[in-house]
DNA sequence: CGCTAATCGAGACGGTACGTCTAGTCTTGGC
DNA sequence: GCCAAGACTAGACGTACCGTCTCGATTAGCG
């Protein structure tokens, strides 16, 4: 195939397509976003949306890529001897992102993995894979210099479920964002576990899958 | 104005609507569950379904109510002696749950919550408000029997959120069932910390055992 | 309204009915008539009215026959000298009837007849017969005066047509009152016909059926 | 802002659309004929239709306009010399006219207009009065010829309805064609009105209006 | 510089489900 | 047993988006 070209893919189309999904949705939340609105509001054809993507909720997981990683990213602590308070302030981060409209797009597609498997699957493989595995690395060298000793990766799973589970659980189930308390005391259970931890290798029964 | 009567609501075709709209979600998906479709398959009119409900959430909303409660129930404790297996036991009933049909609603409401205020509203108001009520009892109950001393409620509520946490966040984000090992290691953890814990007014905890 | 007579049927509420069916089709034509709508108006279940009428159809030719036949009937002429204006009179009162809430009830069943065979069986079978027979008799008894021998019945039929066929043709067709011109005309036209038919009995080829 | 085109309305789509109501009303009354049915038996989707009309009334408005304006032309006599038998003729197209499924359409559409105001203004304002011209040009060529002299339009309009009253009169109130005989009285009655009718200037009171 | 392939706006089209409406039947209980 | 109240089946209504498609108009680079 000869690649005759013609005119290039519009960047200016494609952030005006991002920027007009993000809009509807902050402004009439999930169900407010159709492909129709977007090309209306983005002041472009149908056409030229599904020429590019396949959903609407293909368009919100390419705002996600944009607009999630940064505010996610764990920070090197400044004092390496106060860990748990390193945790809180990453966990806060984390209860704090849910609030921004980039967190809601999140839990929006969050919400609708629940009610589609095509979007669960392309939200899991995607996007929460990797920021599972930066949440792994994160958590992992926190752990680490915590208890003086490398963390078993499957403990630092589940560990690092202990610690978020309760944020996105008031987040998902109670609707509400998670209190401070509830982040301290959350920090600290896991740091507590990872203390009592054996050494990798002599686990304890309880500990076994 | 006296209250001449008509025939009364049907209780079986109220039944037939549940289990339609039950059936479909499972076989369909959430988008598969239509009014239409339930109506045919309930052998019911539209209008029918449209007297009693206003919209399918509202219908999943009342499977919920007939079908969820008694699955998550706490069981009083066979052996008073062992508060550690018998949180991990409720665990996984409720692990077990979200498998099931029922806890499929839940966990498809709980996602179309994220898109939709007014589902949001409803369920927290309605269904999860109650299961709270019974959580927060149930593990009230829990802790006192292996503390030896009654718990307070806030801390009783943050425990809550770190024993239901892992187990929502591994369905609703990672969309898989909570593994055995994460439902021991949380159930451990939450005793710890609950033990830990100061009498209320006399102190505060040490990180020492 | 106390009409504890048993199991007799409440003239009240025939007359509740008819007038109910009677007003709505005033006020909100045709299609404003539903039977539900009389019921409310009328005060009285929907149940009530279907024991006794099969449809709105049924309630409107039911107030025809109330309120039709006197208006339409044949005057004897107070002058017997004068044939042609009192055939122009009566055809004045057909157009003045078909302007008056009786007249719109005929009007209507009649454009109801040419879009249901049902509706068309019932009013020509009843109504329209019995008021043929009465125009064939008021017109006959007119044209003999007239033309000082008895008219063919066949041919009175005709004459009848051409009659009263330019007044609902006006009506119906073109949708406004006929004028008196036309009434005019079509009285001397219907006349002077008459007059230069033959005998009964030595009739031209093209009377012939 | 150039204008960008985009696809032509189809023509196929419009004549699907079209035969399919007349085929309905044909098979199945006016009742029969449903938006949805349409849809179905053209195999067309309902916004389609929707598109492009606002009702069944003006899809057989339209089917009115392509069906009817031929059958009920007025044909240059063959013979100059029998304007009576031309009539006739004329006559005789109308009355089978209205047997034809074409005519079925403009019965029913007449019936409901009786019903529905906005039926009646469209059907009034569009085909009829374009109808009514060609007859008023057609009859008025007719008498001159007939009678050697121009004809005054309000005669000619009183005789037209004089000719097509009783037509339409025994379709729309009797319920059936109008037989030979009648066409053939209708036709020398009016033909023997216009001839005795005075010249214009000189006409008698009754004809003024 | 013109050919050609792509992008793009506009919008017609077949679908599916929506939520509403009215008709006509059936059920319950008061009188 | 008559009646009011109203639940129920049935099915058309007109609307909203969906995702596909066709139609020209408009760009770019390749030759």
């Amino acid at each position: 195939m000869v690649s005759r070209t013609g005119p290039k893919r519009s960047e200016s189309i494609r952030r005006a397509v991002l920027d007009a999904a993000d809009d509807l949705l902050v402004e009439r939340g999930f169900s407010g976003v159709t492909m129709e609105g977007i090309a209306v509001r983005a002041g472009v054809a149908k056409q030229t949306i599904y020429r590019w993507w396949k959903s609407k909720v293909d368009i919100l997981l390419d705002t996600l890529v944009d607009d999630a990683e940064q505010p996610l990213a764990w920070r090197p602590g400044s004092s390496p001897a106060a860990p748990e308070e390193e945790l809180t302030d990453q966990l806060g981060r984390v209860a704090a992102f849910l609030q921004e409209p980039a967190g809601q797009v999140l839990l929006s597609l969050i919400g609708h993995a629940q009610l589609d498997p095509e979007t669960a699957a392309k939200l899991r493989d995607g996007f929460l894979r990797e920021q599972r595995e930066r949440d792994l690395a994160g958590l992992g060298a926190l752990l680490a210099r915590h208890t003086g000793r490398p963390v078993d990766e499957r403990l630092t799973g589940r560990l690092l479920d202990a610690a978020l589970g309760p944020i996105f659980h008031q987040a998902l189930v109670l609707g509400r964002p998670a209190d401070p308390a509830t982040l301290a005391t959350t920090a600290r259970l896991v740091l507590d576990a990872a203390g009592r931890e054996p050494v990798p290798g002599a686990g304890r029964s309880s500990d076994a899958e």
